[in-house]
DNA sequence: CAAATAGTGTCTCTAAGACAATATCAC
DNA sequence: GTGATATTGTCTTAGAGACACTATTTG
């Protein structure tokens, strides 16, 4: 055991050329628009943050927020580090997407990164969230697979419209990856990870469990199923929906009332 | 444009300090245990390679196999690498586990570990394998959740057994951590990465897809279902079995012969 | 023939999808 | 009452699990 003792403080890690390793993070929000009519539902749309780069490389193109790790922290509270820093909002959860590590991948040099998934709600983000810099926004996603194959992403604020379109890489390293055809403007390999991102959100969503960090702790099944189809680009017959989520979710016994239709009861996440 | 270029190449990374990157493999193989009547279908194990380790830290202990990555690759690459060094076998495929990034996960400093799955048949190793070196060796695994909540994971290799107790950690992240309680003798924190290792292999096996990876080109049904069940831990109805893996197997009219009874037909993965 | 695996047919049960009907409010 | 969403009931269908039966080979 000494000699274990003696042989670690002797080591030198630094003999090594070591990379740089970041987390980066598509964190996603579902926006309501305004009501078309008194009683409609707003219209939902998935937005993801993006924030435009200050300094090269890539200065004043867009690219998901994230940065470098520190030591002393895992790569997960580095990812959780940097979005608070960006949004002021702690998001409840993180899912993982995957690590890019292409040697190529940032011109600056040999730099790995760890990306993540996280899920803000629009209650968050209004009480507490960021001041309205304009180098950090909420983007408009769009994200279908063509009859080409290709797949389109659309990132859409304002007057800008951000389009990339890429190609489902077969790896055997499972986890469907993206080749860059046109990265649209985006960062980094950032269209990349940003589709790989929306693919792992899409096969959570139907799990009910990721869905509920959209909304505040008590919302109708209505609006619940509303958040699930806009993430999944699909509709389901509410009595479906309403069967399946039973189990997850449990009656407040409150109602959301005046809004020019039947009051719905709020329910809240079970356990 | 050219500010880029001034800015990229007065850039230093090195200013940062950064930590060391690894990839650590599960290496899973299905061992057949010696026929206990001429006609009998041998009883399957799951094993797992390990490597006894040469130098400190934990030197003499058991560990996954594993290594620094390389300037150039990337930590896929950097995996198959570590396990081709090891076995002399090129896996076929590789699922993602998760990034283990604790600060104090290894006494020699920062080091952070992509963990992967890897599936070796034993006619692989049995062709190529690797000289039947001392000092990496293939465990029998057991590994369940016991009624107190705890999960207890048993690897076996002759007189050697090592018995790691672990508890479910529950996380914001998604992916199930484990916490370890006693590591029953292996290196670092790899009791945990084993049974995340674990926890990703039973969940792929329900999909058919990782199983194939196990057995040669051409397979009886019936071994192909004793995979399964050896990873899962559980056992089908063969006319289950055979219904919901139809879809994903062909035959090749071929038949396995001299079993001492009736002849299986061989079939091959399809597509 | 006995032992053992190979392979098929079919009943049941459950969960998901589709559709239809009823309930209740705000204006 | 009208327009809109809330909520429930139920028919159908696809798939998983269970069981029973037949088929074939080798010692």
């Amino acid at each position: 055991m000494d000699s274990e003792k003696e042989f670690l403080s002797g080591y030198k890690l630094s003999d090594y050329e070591r990379p740089s390793v970041t987390s980066d993070v598509a964190a996603f929000m579902i926006g309501s628009e305004d009501k078309t009519s008194y009683r409609k539902y707003p219209k939902n749309k998935l937005q993801l943050l993006l924030i435009k780069r200050g300094g090269h490389p890539f200065k004043g193109m867009w690219a998901l927020p994230g940065g470098f790790m520190q030591k002393g922290e895992t790569v997960e509270e580095c990812a959780l580090r940097e979005i608070f820093e960006e949004t002021n909002v702690m998001p409840s959860s993180l899912l993982p997407v995957g690590v890019f590590s292409e040697p190529e991948r940032d011109p600056r040099g040999w730099i790995i990164s760890n990306a993540y998934v996280s899920v803000i709600s629009e209650e968050q983000v209004r009480q507490k969230g960021m001041d309205d810099a304009d180098d950090a926004q909420w983007f408009s996603v769009s994200f279908d697979r063509a009859d080409s194959g290709e797949y389109h992403l659309t990132l859409e604020y304002d007057e800008i419209i951000l389009k990339a379109i890429l190609e489902e890489e077969t790896t055997r390293f499972r986890r469907t990856k993206f080749r860059i055809k046109d990265s649209g403007g985006l960062a980094f390999d950032h269209a990349a990870v940003i589709a790989a991102a929306l693919t792992v959100l899409r096969a959570e969503a139907k799990y009910f469990d990721t869905i509920f960090d959209f909304l505040p702790e008590k919302f109708t099944l209505t609006s619940l199923q509303k958040v699930q189809e806009t993430i999944m680009n699909a509709s389901v017959v509410p009595a479906n929906f309403r069967r399946m989520v039973a189990g997850y979710v449990e009656e407040t016994g409150e109602y959301l009332r005046g809004e020019g239709h039947r009051p719905a009861m709020l329910y809240r996440r079970k356990k």
